[in-house]
DNA sequence: ATATGTGCAAATGCTTTGCAACGCC
DNA sequence: GGCGTTGCAAAGCATTTGCACATAT
């Protein structure tokens, strides 16, 4: 079944020291970065398995691109998240999954499942100064 | 600004001949198939153009593909989809929307957008049995 | 031993872009 | 006639995969 390979334990590891939700790439570079030699294929495939066993919170951004990072909480939640910084705090919306159901049952839907997801600006990067200092342009896709 | 190119109706026209999501591949194949001619890199820019200035819908699956469809209501809402055949139901959550806001603000964010997408089987793909015939393996990624 | 995991590079699949030709306004 | 638009093919990106080699168990 699993092996504990050198890289493995160096993913779980980088992992464990990081907050934020992270791509693949970032994840690699940062291991790169500190030292770690792995394939990017490796983390890719890595990062897909551990998350298929539930060890890592997957999240899927706005443009496709999957972000992860180690569960807090392995049961049903959501995120919220700064748009600027990646910044992640856990919620649960206890009344928003039943009413979820509700609606979905009264169109004649089962196996009902959802996907949400809160972006925003964290404190620190909620001053529009701070964002206009920063950014030209303002009509990027997203 | 804008102009009207034969191009540019046509994609409108075959959208709103469309009830469902359907990727800008799928709308390009269409097309060729009612015997219009347009290149794809022009319906991708298309769609990007209309969905921008909030005249259709835009919906990205899970593997990060963009779906398109003409909007039915403008106004901010979800989608209650099948996951069997696309079929479509849009609905409002007022609620949702500010314990969104609140739980957001809670935690000093600001700018707070938010993505909720619903999963399920439609009346016609609801039994169990029906997707048992289908499907051997059940294990694929969500 | 041997099934798993790894690395690399090539392949995929969706989407975007450079650029010359085109055609609304 | 000028500028938004189009087409095509090439480029981009994130991710996946084929395959030979390495390595946990």
């Amino acid at each position: 079944m699993q092996r504990n390979t050198r890289q493995r334990s160096a993913i779980l590891e980088t992992l464990s020291r990081q907050d934020d939700f992270r791509s693949a790439q970032q994840i690699h570079e940062q291991m790169k970065a500190d030292g770690e030699t792995v394939g990017l294929a490796t983390v890719y495939r890595n990062l897909q398995v551990l998350s298929r066993s539930g060890r890592l919170d997957v999240l899927v951004a706005g443009d496709g691109e999957s972000l992860y990072r180690q569960c807090e909480d392995t049961g049903h939640h959501h995120h919220l998240v700064c748009r600027e910084c990646g910044r992640t705090v856990e919620f649960l919306a206890p009344k928003l999954e039943s009413s979820m159901d509700a609606i979905a049952h009264e169109h004649g839907f089962t196996d009902v499942d959802h996907t949400l997801e809160v972006f925003g600006l964290c404190s620190d990067h909620g001053t529009r100064e701070a964002e206009a200092a920063e950014e030209e342009g303002e009509d990027q896709a997203r």
